[in-house]
DNA sequence: CGAATCTTCTAGAACGGTCTAGGGCTGCGG
DNA sequence: CCGCAGCCCTAGACCGTTCTAGAAGATTCG
């Protein structure tokens, strides 16, 4: 109180009060063993009393653990955004910190590793936009999570693709639907996942005949509305339901079935992917496999934990099931 | 190359190397006087050689001024990303660094900035979610970005709404629109501000007796749909044209109009506001405002650095000129 | 009752930088 | 030839922690 307040509360501060030496206060903080119950409570009281919070960079100089996972991410959406919120959430759990990197139109992979690095991280967690080949792989811990890649020392959080695209054939075949077309997501890791799903899915119903795999190029609402015109123009009869390669393509695709004068569900039924914002707006309201980011993020977390204390966990991929959202979007098949 | 991969290369390392003092390799490192230039080139030399990168830590910790800017960022949409961007170059420019700190559901601002402050920052820069009292001010420079501030001691970087609202309402009083309607953005700052300029811009044209502010009770495209419905069951004849607050609740209004038949731009004209992705998209291809996130960005960090520096600078507020973007969706009145 | 052990605490050296004070050189004027 | 700048450079303290080694005091045990 009566410190200058530009000035931070140090460890020495809290020791002086305390009239214990800075190491003690140490130990206490970092909660490890080797100090009296009696002290730990006193201690921990003039800490609070002064508003002390050890200064992250002077802790992970002088540990060899900084407890810093570096946090790499990209296309920030809503569904990167919950990651976040999970990643913080199950971090400050067990008194780790985040860094966090973007990854922008001119910064790429390397540059915002690089930068990470200037942070000393001993954990790298990739939020995407999906890279085949991970940085710092075999260096530090590294997760990447919502796609698969092939990298012995890589671990992998991810919800399956081949599940919920299952999910999504298979709630279609329930109401009655054979010709039910994919639009795909472009040449992107998991839009390739999800269309070889896809087509396992038709498959495994016994539809390999009815796969039809409709070209967007991209993953956003501009190739979604290129796809549902490709859909409409091949001529052929349309199918009678389509499942988007997410959320942004099935609701493209609506709108421009829409103008078509193409009634969904009535003529066909369209199911998205990740039920994101948009699948939740009332004037879209999209049947939608949904993801759990935040147990995504926990799970991430957890492996890094485990990693770092030197754990010998053999499977290096975590698979999530994901969810059925059923909205208004789908429907039973038009009779004919 | 012939250590140990897994350690830093330190600024020992380079003094070894180079025969000198690690001061001196310091004093070259951060370009300060007190060092002969052929010292200088051989130490850089040597530096690169080995791949040494500077310790953020050590060097924040060691210097009074870490040269760190902390970053909240919240809602992380295109816009937020392309300013993310300008920060990380013009940052980079100045030898400055940034720390993020996300904004999410559980992880209020308190908590964005308190894990911030961990890192030692010695400025801030808010991109948002808009709050009216900003923390930290008074205490290191604190630049706001995006809206404005009532506060003695923020800087503030935005564009200006009403030069943005008055270019829209221009430019559909110079198509003959007069019934010019409003669907605005909630109750947050930057929609409170868009729609004084909305009121202002018609007063400006002897429209007063035309303003019409439709709610939508928030700012995404679930609201604008909320906002098109109001509009169209207020019973009273349809506006000629509306300008949005944004680009989410122009292109949800333009879906909703669509299914009732109403055609844009010849029934109506549309245009949003920030000129994101989704007014670019072909489908929606929506007139709206555009503002330069990056540009916006290295003037923030242009003015934490002057501040940084003791200039005492008079002027908190920076307001750019926002451009209007034609595209489609608006068009000239119809005659009826 | 003295030695061994455990618990609790502390001194002091890292960690990788910055920065102040001062020590050699050189060149120049007196 | 000496004194005095001025330029380059270095030694060493310091930033706020962690961590190792070891010192006191309490406790157990032979």
């Amino acid at each position: 109180m009566t410190e200058d307040p530009r000035r931070r509360v140090t460890l020495a501060d809290v020791a002086r009060r305390a009239g214990v030496s800075t190491a003690l206060v140490s130990v206490v903080m970092r909660d490890a063993p080797g100090a009296s119950q009696a002290s730990r409570e006193r201690i921990l009281g003039v800490a609070k009393e002064l508003g002390y919070r050890p200064d992250v960079r002077a802790r992970s100089l002088a540990s060899l653990k900084a407890h810093v996972i570096g946090v790499l991410f990209g296309k920030a959406g809503r569904f990167h955004l919950e990651l976040l919120d999970g990643l913080y959430a199950a971090a400050e759990e067990r008194g780790w910190d985040l860094a966090l990197s973007a990854l922008t139109d001119s910064r790429d992979e390397k540059q915002a590793v690089d930068s990470l690095r200037d942070f000393r991280l001993d954990a790298l967690v990739m939020l995407g936009p999906p890279v085949p080949e991970p940085l710092l792989a075999g260096q530090v811990p590294v997760v990447v999570v919502g796609w698969h890649v092939d990298h012995p020392e890589v671990d992998i959080v991810r919800t399956s693709d081949e599940h919920g695209m299952a999910l999504a054939v298979d709630h279609l075949v329930s109401l009655g639907h054979s010709r039910i077309a994919h639009l795909e997501g472009g040449s992107g890791l998991v839009a390739q996942a999800r269309r070889d799903a896809y087509r396992s899915a038709m498959r495994a119903h016994g539809l390999e005949a009815q796969i039809r795999v409709v070209p967007c190029g991209g993953e956003d609402q501009l190739d979604g509305q290129r796809g549902a015109r490709a859909l409409l123009q091949a001529g052929s009869e349309l199918p009678t339901a389509v499942v988007a390669f997410n959320d942004d393509i099935a609701a493209a695709a609506m709108s421009v079935l829409a103008q078509q004068g193409i009634d969904v569900p009535r003529d066909i039924s369209v199911i998205g992917f990740d039920d994101s914002v948009l699948a939740q707006s009332p004037g879209i309201d999209l049947t939608s496999i949904r993801q759990v980011p935040r147990e995504m993020a926990r799970l991430a977390v957890e492996r890094i934990v485990a990693r770092t204390d030197g754990a010998d966990v053999a499977d290096r991929e975590i698979v999530l099931e994901p969810g059925l959202r059923v909205r208004t979007s789908t429907g039973p098949v038009r009779e004919s």
